[in-house]
DNA sequence: GTTGGCACTCGTCGGTGGGGAGTGCCAACA
DNA sequence: TGTTGGCACTCCCCACCGACGAGTGCCAAC
């Protein structure tokens, strides 16, 4: 009884925290909400809520913000997913229609994502271990130098340039691309590369194979592409509201460098689950005030890759879920198709 | 005589300006430049500077500042562009080399701009108009849907998926590749879109050569390769200095507009001359109080591509000049081996 | 043309004193 | 036992003030 009414007062304290950035006080609390109550009231609940841990002063004699602690209660009991107006989906679908390819997929996606949500987004590249070789072309531009190109059947391709240390004539590219095509054709990149550990030389190859292999080995496991996160509203750091230096200053060093965008989206969430990740509860300290919604794509109930937002701890969760959840949903959808 | 002593009281006031961001004044002026002559004589050559529009002061008793006529002529007539040092020579050879495809020269030459310069970097892919078609590859996915992988004389490899209304069998796609690949193949990609539009369709195609011809011509004109830009050291805009809001917001978002980025970088420079666009000079006034360092690069005295910085009006003109023009020159080196 | 002196301007910085939002506590009431 | 109104208290915010000092313009002297 009175502790429906605290947890009703927790979600108005978040909500209007949310909505002003300003300490919310007990009086124009249940100003703003239904609450039945008087301030008084609320002030004991305040107290008692501040006991727990779940929301705070800024400095005696302030209005209540809320804790990491706070915003987790909240995100996990005090609020459902809003779903997406029409109007917005339909915005979704035509965005992500419209795509040629798969980088372009992730490109309008990372964008939309930004858009909806006024903050920063975050889509990893698809990871490839899960797709097959459909083909594998070899194409001489010099005598002594290859370009490899590899497609797989998620649609990407990967290119790489191999450096011969002896030169190589047509029909020995082709008798080369023969023996490579044979091993990898059709499987799945994980067990292509030992296929390809298998393969023999023949005795005057003078170790172009060997660098040929190597440069498909790499393509495949691939530094470029899994490891890759699209970024897109770097712009809407201005409204993180907390000092430059404090806030969006670690953010922006961490926009290039996507080992930490790859720690920060976490691991992959299937089965639509988002993941919400509040203040000091991620990896780095640095973030501390800001929170990441992320959630896993991919076709059917396998993913492929995570997409999320970043932004301040003190963000719309309610809405942010549902625009991450919809996004991660067209993506899968999209992938499904191909 | 006194003209001489102007100038080189405007280069000290430039120079010590950058390196403090503060006006500076004429006490502050004689003690750290041996310009021998005292501070009232300096008052003098400043207020004849300011006279003629090349400083000014912020507020009344305050120090000078220079303007961006100011910051013009100093470019333009007091400084010459430092030499990188032997050991920055061999950190831009050291990381360049490494790269492994074209993508990654502009990857890393963004990086290391960035780097060299402390400010934020762009360069921009380079441009396809003067490459030639090395190969056409087709391959059917499923009977109605092909990729297209198109292999460029400068390594670039461009994918286009075609949708077919009309099955294709694999007699009819080697015959359509060699088809294409005859009219395009050795040219020039500006030259060979005309000649596509002469090729005739077999009278039982169903408009699967047209499909592809379309998506081969989207390919060569290709807006998203010449037209994209890589940008670095975004976290560089911290120390912008001025207020959030009014620098580094609009920055912030224009990062994000490749055609904005790409007018700012404007018209490519053969010839190794670099460009300065100081403040209201270039073509937006958002961005008033920065400024553009920026030259083309290309195998030989051909510009395919534009690299550069934009920073504070207030910069290092001539340690910037010289990391612009040091990348450009081994960028293009290394197109000219490739 | 250069220099030292001097009065003046004006931004910066620390201190001060309401005003106000918000709290905690308590006594009264249901 | 829980709720309410009252009340004193805390402390941030802001505007105002004055001292300080860096820097200037001007002028008379060299």
């Amino acid at each position: 009884m009175q502790d429906e009414r605290r947890q009703a007062v927790l979600r108005a304290i978040v909500e209007d925290y949310v909505a002003t950035q300003e300490p919310v006080g007990s009086k124009a609390l249940v100003e703003r909400h239904q609450l039945g109550v008087s301030p008084a009231t609320v002030r004991n609940d305040m107290a008692a809520l501040e006991e727990e841990g779940l929301i705070t002063q800024p400095h005696t004699s302030a209005g209540r913000i809320p804790t990491d602690k706070g915003y987790r209660l909240f995100v996990d009991r005090l609020t459902t997913i809003k779903p997406m107006s029409a109007a917005e989906k339909r915005a979704i679908a035509s965005i992500l229609d419209g795509a040629v390819d798969l980088d372009d997929v992730v490109q309008r996606s990372v964008r939309l994502l930004a858009q909806l949500t006024h903050q920063v987004a975050l889509v990893q590249y698809p990871t490839l271990s899960r797709s097959t070789v459909r083909h594998v072309e070899l194409v001489a531009l010099t005598p002594t130098r290859l370009l490899l190109v590899l497609i797989l059947s998620s649609g990407r391709v990967e290119q790489r340039l191999v450096e011969l240390t002896s030169p190589v004539d047509d029909e020995g590219v082709a008798a080369l691309r023969g023996r490579v095509a044979g091993a990898v054709h059709g499987r799945v990149i994980a067990d292509a590369g030992a296929e390809l550990g298998t393969l023999v030389a023949p005795p005057d190859d003078g170790g172009i194979q060997d660098a040929v292999v190597e440069a498909l080995v790499e393509a495949m496991s691939d530094h470029r592409s899994s490891e890759r996160v699209a970024v897109g509203g770097a712009a809407n750091l201005a409204h993180f509201g907390d000092s430059f230096e404090v806030s969006v200053r670690p953010l922006l060093e961490a926009l290039e460098e996507h080992v930490v965008l790859l720690k920060l989206l976490g691991e992959a969430q299937s089965g639509g689950l988002v993941t919400v990740r509040i203040g000091h509860e991620g990896p780095y300290q640095e973030f501390a005030s800001t929170s990441v919604v992320s959630t896993g794509y991919g076709p059917g109930d396998e993913a492929v890759g995570n997409l999320g937002v970043v932004g301040p701890t003190r963000m719309d969760y309610p809405g942010t879920m549902a625009a991450v959840r919809a996004v991660a949903r067209y993506v899968s959808r999209i992938l499904d198709e191909a």
